[in-house]
DNA sequence: CGGACAAGCTGA
DNA sequence: CAGCTTGTCCGG
């Protein structure tokens, strides 16, 4: 077996982050390379990887295998599935793997074609036309490029494509086929992910797609891009939370190339990356929508969610879309005569009211009588709506057919007011002609329990602005709060207004970027934070546990991410989510 | 991950 | 001590 070609196989079982050793049969060694997807056989099955490392027995020392008969032969790798990511992906995963304490097999699944690819196409490498004049800075590594909510970045990704093989990565699949398709006209030789995988692999001069493209193979790439990079869309809600922005950074800092990061929202975390370039346009405030704040301490509190400037608008304007993040019809209600808010007997959580005149709780299903739990009255007042209720509220104040749009909504509705969750926003495309999008119940974003939660608000504002293509629409702000920075921002159009003080809470509280937070949970979490504990130095706090979670935090990712690993990899019942976005 | 095997618990 | 559960180790 001297001098046979031997693959080491990273397979794609979750659960087994380790590598084999196999050899390359002859009939097979001309198409083997890094990163093929490969079938091999381990431990009595059949099971999928990737090559990521080929070697010769005898000669290569990382692959020196212990003496022969020491273990038994080495199997032979069963098939040869096709092409698969470039090497640089491969070395990228196990970054990644240490960056979000997770399995390289999440991340290689992820740079790799649904389907396997037994041949590629030949390479299209003809950029889209230049833009009229547009100074981009060159350097490798992060650039934050701040534009306008509703300026066009197609023209920022012409004029980067012009460097050569350019990634570009956009927060939804359905606004990266409409870049792709202006890039076309333009002449550009575009992939579109995931599906043209193979066209990537072979070489385009423009590939893009959503999250998942940041691992997208783009031979001899010569810049990234990330559009809205302060897009929560960018970052997987699931542990491990990876996000595209993260990805794309690293990756042009080891490609050597530029990493443009445009945002509207240039928050403290982006700006951390690398250094800011301010369009023309930015500075002069452009593309943020005419905002109006309605302040709902100075209405009728009988009026509740709907001001009458919000009656008016139903009566008045051909398209308005209403955004309330809450599904479901009432979610929370409390007694009219008492105050007593209604709870489930069983396990005393809220109730909420999806039908009228019934009573039933979220967590453990139980149901009970329209009736207040405490002094028997039966008017209960709603101190919480939801969409589903809200639709029929705005049907009957604007008398006029509303629709209604959550993540559930199949079919999207025709009606010309939509009322809806922030699915509704990401649902909705510019060309739609909604002019007018309110937000019902604004408190509750800048209020919400969440980290970034100003961050968070200030990007719905953003993306309001965006779809009402900016000046020429109206975004109308129903809240208690109107001289909140994040509305104020809004309002003059400089989201410095909000970041800056959100800059200094971050700072403050050594949270990210002036630390870096992992939350752990899970039924094996008590053990694992117990083992981490042990290992831990005095520069990382351990916090919890909180409803079953942990907090780890720590100054810097390095010593985060060092610390998870000697750990080891979460398991089955351990959950590790490095950046988490809810605490 | 899933199988193999070892160490611990129960029952007659 | 068989029969079962629970835990730990390992796969090329």
């Amino acid at each position: 077996m001297t001098g046979a070609l031997v693959a080491r196989v990273l397979t794609d079982v979750s659960g087994i982050d380790k590598e084999f050793d196999y050899t390359v049969p002859a009939h097979l060694a001309d198409e083997a390379q890094v990163g093929c997807k490969v079938r091999v056989d381990l431990a009595g099955r059949r099971v999928g990887g990737w090559i990521v490392a080929l070697g010769e027995l005898s000669r290569d020392p990382d692959l020196a295998i212990s003496p022969e008969g020491s273990r038994p032969a080495l199997k032979a790798v069963a098939a040869l599935r096709g092409w698969g990511p470039t090497a640089d992906l491969v070395d990228l995963a196990a970054w990644a793997a240490w960056r979000w304490a997770a399995n390289r097999a999440l991340f290689l699944g992820t740079a790799s074609s649904r389907n396997a690819v037994r041949h590629l196409p030949a390479p299209r490498l003809a950029p889209p036309a230049p833009p009229p004049a547009l100074r981009l800075p060159t350097g490798p590594g992060a650039h934050v490029v701040a534009i306008g909510p509703a300026e066009d970045p197609t023209v920022i990704v012409a004029q980067a494509a012009q460097l050569g093989p350019l990634l570009v990565i956009v927060p939804t699949a359905s606004r990266a086929a409409v870049l792709a398709r202006r890039l076309r006209r333009a002449g550009g030789d575009v992939a579109l992910l995931p599906e043209e995988w193979a066209q990537a692999r072979a070489g385009a001069a423009v590939i893009v797609g959503s999250r998942g493209a940041a691992w997208a193979p783009c031979p001899g790439v010569a810049a990234v891009v990330v559009i809205d990079a302060h897009d929560e869309l960018h970052t997987s809600e699931r542990a491990p939370t990876w996000n595209s922005v993260g990805v794309a950074v690293e990756r042009a800092e080891r490609a050597g190339v530029p990493c443009y990061l445009i945002t509207s929202c240039p928050g403290p975390e982006l700006v951390a990356l690398g250094p800011t370039t301010t369009f023309e346009a930015a500075k002069q405030k452009a593309g943020w929508a005419s905002m109006q704040l309605v302040d709902q301490r100075s209405e009728d509190p009988r009026l509740g969610l709907y001001s009458s400037r919000l009656v008016d608008l139903l009566r008045s304007t051909e398209k308005v879309a209403c955004v309330l993040n809450t599904t479901g019809r009432v979610r929370l209600l409390a007694c009219g005569a008492c105050g007593t808010v209604a709870r489930c007997d069983v396990c005393h959580a809220a109730v909420s009211s999806p039908e009228p005149g019934v009573l039933s709780c979220q967590g453990c299903g139980a149901m009970r009588p329209y009736v207040c739990a405490s002094c028997t009255s039966i008017r209960l007042s709603w101190l919480r709506v939801g969409t589903s209720r809200a639709r029929e509220d705005l049907e009957r104040l604007g008398g006029r057919d509303v629709g209604e749009v959550t993540a559930a909504t199949k079919d999207f509705p025709s009606s010309s007011v939509l009322v809806g969750t922030e699915a509704l926003l990401r649902r909705l495309d510019p060309s739609s002609g909604f002019a007018t999008i309110v937000f019902l119940d604004f408190d509750r974003e800048l209020l919400a329990a969440r980290f970034g939660a100003a961050e968070h608000s200030l990007a719905l504002l953003s993306t309001a602005s965006r779809l009402v293509r900016g000046a020429a629409g109206l975004v109308v702000v129903q809240t208690r709060m109107p001289d909140h920075p994040v509305l104020q921002a809004a309002t003059v159009g400089d989201p410095a207004v909000a970041l800056s003080e959100e800059d200094s809470a971050r700072r403050a509280l050594r949270l990210p970027p002036y630390g870096a937070l992992a939350l752990i949970s899970g039924a094996g979490g008590e053990a694992w934070i117990a083992s981490l504990r042990e290992r831990h130095d005095g520069t990382v706090e351990v916090m919890g546990p909180n409803d079953g979670k942990w907090l780890v935090k720590a100054p810097d990712h390095r010593r985060l991410c060092d610390l998870l690993r000697s750990v080891g990899p979460p398991g089955g019942n351990v959950r590790v989510a490095v950046d988490p976005q809810r605490l």
